[in-house]
This record gives C-alpha cells, sequence and structure tokens, in this order.
RNA sequence: GCCCAGGUAGCUCAGUUGGUAGAGCAUGCGACUGAAAAUCGCAGUGUCGGUGGUUCGACUCCGCCCCUGGGCA
C-alpha cells in the first residue's frame, strides 16, 4: 500500500523502541517571515533536524536568491533536502512527500526531531493529509497536452476535456495548468483526476505534529523583503542567475520560476536597469508572501484569520497548532519553546 | 523669448465630431491535492495641471498661468 509503512521508524535494532508517533515540528509562514532562523533554534534546542519544506529550496542552483540556509546555519543543525536536486530535475508534491518522510524517519530513528520549514502550503498539507495516489504522468504525455492546448485553443481543449471528464468543469476556464494536469491524468490513467482524488490518499505518516506558523504584519513583512532581495543582488544573486541560464535548462522547468529570476534575467538580458529589475523582484516577492499567507490562513488554520498573539490562553486554536502574528525574532523564543516542550512531554506521555 | 508635443488612477498611458472617465501593471481580497516561488478568480481609487470663459452641460472648444520634454534663437 502506501511506502510509508517502510520508513516507520524502528526500534529494533539499538536499545529501545523509539515511540510508534514520534512528536515532529512544522514551522510555516510566508518567505521572509524568519522561519529558517526559527526552525534552526528548535533544532539547536531540542536535538533536531531541519527539514526543507520548500519547493524551490530543494534545488541546488539558486542558493541565494531562494534564501536556502547558509554555511554558518548548516554548522550549528543537520538540514536536509536543501539543494538536494538539480534544476534539471523536476520536484513534485508527491516525491517531495516520499523524501521527507525519509528523512522525518531517518532523524526519528535517529533520535531526533524533524522539524519541517517551508513555505510551501501544499507540500505541508501533502504531508499530513496524503495525496491521491495517482501514477507518474509520462513526460511524453505533458507535452502532448501542451500542444493540445495550443492548438485546440482554450475553449477547444476545455469542450474536449469535460466530454470525456465532466467533473472538470470545476476548473475555471483560464487555468491551463489545471486543465493540463486533468487531461494528462484522464490519458495516461484513463480515469478522470477527480476519481483518483476521491480515492486513497496513502497512509496518514506516523508522526505528531506541532505546527507553528508565522503570520507577520504585512507591512513589516514586505520591508523585510524588500530590504533582503537588495542584500540578494549585492550577494550575488545575478551571477547565481547567470550561471543558471548558461545552462539553458527548459524555462518550464520549476527552478527556472523561481521569484525573482524572471526579473534579474530580464537586466542580465539588457531589457532592464539594475534599479528597476530589483524593484520588479521585490514586487514579485511581496506577491508571493501575500500568496502564501492566503494559504496558511484558508487551508493550514481553516480559514481563521487568528488575531492577537497566538499564546494567550483562551481563545482558540488547537493545541498543536501555534499561530505567531509577527516574524520570529527572540522574544519569542521563550513562548514558542516552552509550547514546544510541552509538546514533546506530552507525545512522550502518550506514548508510555 | 518664440515654436512644437505633453500634463488623466500609485506607475505607463487610452479616451473617434462636448453628456463629469478606462486598460495594463502595481495594490487589496480570495481559490488551491502531483509545475504550488506554480496556476487562477474578484475588487478599489481619480478635485482629468490651475484658473477664467463659451455652453443647458467641458477631460474634450477658447484665453491666460504653472510644470515637463524637444526644437529654434
Amino acid at each position: 500500500m502506501a511506502p510509508t509503512s517502510l520508513n516507520e521508524p524502528r526500534g529494533t535494532a539499538a536499545g529501545p523502541a523509539a515511540p510508534r508517533r514520534p512528536p515532529a515540528v512544522i514551522v510555516a509562514g510566508p518567505t521572509a517571515s524568519g522561519k529558517s532562523a526559527l526552525a534552526l533554534a528548535i533544532a539547536e534546542s531540542f536535538g533536531g533536524t531541519v527539514i526543507n519544506a520548500d519547493a524551490l529550496q530543494v534545488y541546488r542552483e539558486l542558493p541565494l536568491l531562494t534564501a536556502q540556509p547558509g554555511p554558518a546555519a548548516l554548522g550549528r543543525a543537520p538540514h536536509r533536502l536543501y539543494g538536494a536536486l538539480s534544476a534539471a530535475e523536476r520536484c513534485t508534491a508527491g516525491r517531495w512527500r516520499t523524501l521527507a518522510l525519509a528523512e522525518m524517519a531517518a532523524a526519528a530513528a535517529a533520535g531526533r526531531l524533524p522539524v519541517l520549514a517551508g513555505g510551501t502550503g501544499l507540500y505541508l498539507k501533502v504531508l499530513e493529509q496524503g495525496i491521491a495516489a495517482v501514477p507518474p504522468v509520462p513526460a511524453a504525455l505533458r507535452e502532448a497536452a501542451a500542444r493540445d492546448w495550443q492548438a485546440l485553443g482554450p475553449a477547444g481543449f476545455r469542450a474536449a476535456l469535460l466530454a470525456r471528464d465532466p467533473a472538470s468543469a470545476r476548473l475555471h476556464p483560464n487555468d491551463r495548468q489545471r486543465h493540463l494536469r486533468a487531461w494528462e491524468v484522464l490519458e495516461a490513467t484513463g480515469r478522470p483526476l477527480a476519481d483518483w482524488q476521491r480515492g486513497a490518499a496513502g497512509a496518514a505518516p506516523p508522526f505528531r505534529f506541532l505546527h507553528v506558523v508565522l503570520l507577520p504584519d504585512r507591512v513589516v513583512l514586505n520591508a523585510t523583503i524588500d530590504a533582503r532581495f537588495e542584500a540578494m543582488v549585492a550577494g550575488g544573486a545575478l551571477e547565481e542567475v547567470a550561471a543558471l541560464l548558461a545552462r539553458r535548462l527548459d524555462p518550464g522547468l520549476p527552478a527556472m520560476k523561481a521569484v525573482g529570476l524572471p526579473e534579474l534575467a530580464r537586466h542580465l538580458a539588457g531589457e532592464a536597469g539594475l534599479a528597476d529589475a530589483i524593484a520588479a523582484g521585490q514586487a514579485a516577492t511581496r506577491r508571493y508572501a501575500k500568496r502564501q499567507a492566503t494559504w496558511l490562513r484558508g487551508q493550514m488554520l481553516g480559514g481563521k484569520d487568528p488575531a492577537g498573539p497566538g499564546l494567550e490562553p483562551g481563545a482558540r486554536q488547537k493545541a498543536t497548532t501555534l499561530v505567531m502574528p509577527s516574524q520570529f525574532s527572540e522574544c519569542h523564543d521563550r513562548q514558542i519553546f516552552s509550547n514546544i516542550r510541552r509538546f514533546l512531554l506530552t507525545a512522550l506521555q502518550q506514548e508510555a
């Protein structure tokens, strides 16, 4: 059935059995909210391994532009799945889930606390809730679908799809990507995507999760984003982008969609001044942060916009979700850490 | 100083014989099950440079003034 059972931590080899459902921490938040720093602090304090849950940080070619942890951070705690793949490869939610579950199992088996850090909401959702067991779609089919879209036009393509897969009517007519996906799955498996999605989603991972969600004020976050983007450029982001572009990879690859990459590429091509490119990159990052925050509120927090400090007693959140309406900074260490401590104790008691 | 072209949304601009304005981008809000840093949806806002005039009515026509480009002196 699901491959997750293979990853189940075992205590057979050495000493006492590891907990059947060991604890894990998820640190989520929009870009520049301080996820990485918080995850590192947690990993240092609780003997954890930081596991990347960011769709672009898995590629190794753009460490600066994608704000991957630097050497100093890597020296302070184990980090996994950062720069793990080549930009020429294509990561997907399913592939990442498999990799992440393996890393989590390895960490737990070694007695370390898995600390997932990332802003890719879909990855985190799929990690916890599983994902439809759709077989991989052959690349040739993907290309054929793209050609059909081109040939038939959006309306024609949609009509052809709906004739065989009426459930896809829920897709917005302009949503090319989801139409292509529905078509590919239908072609590859003979079953509509919605069928697959109704079916088995894979076993729930054998972990107890504590969620720490950073949702800083946007004005503050935007200022951080702007400053960080300038720092990236000052630190060599242009060279990084130039090196990647020189490889002439398929522009449709996920790594080629990194926020800021098209903007800096335009400058490298002489189509934009540096100041304009930076301003465009900053704007793109701000929009991205907005989408992330919307996802976190709507999908991870169930539509509740948490007002006020997440740690105040009374109110609201599940015991396993901690919402911080701010960037990570030293002043929240104690609050977050005391919650984690309590969570870990509870997890151990429940095993006993 | 003279001539020409412009001054309309945060930005770039459209506005066909006068009926108090609209596109793109930015911004805000949202959706989201294998590309998700992706893909897509919805929604603001304007003393139409200022001021006088013509007119029932002026972003549209006329005068003067201010500002910005360019040309001639």
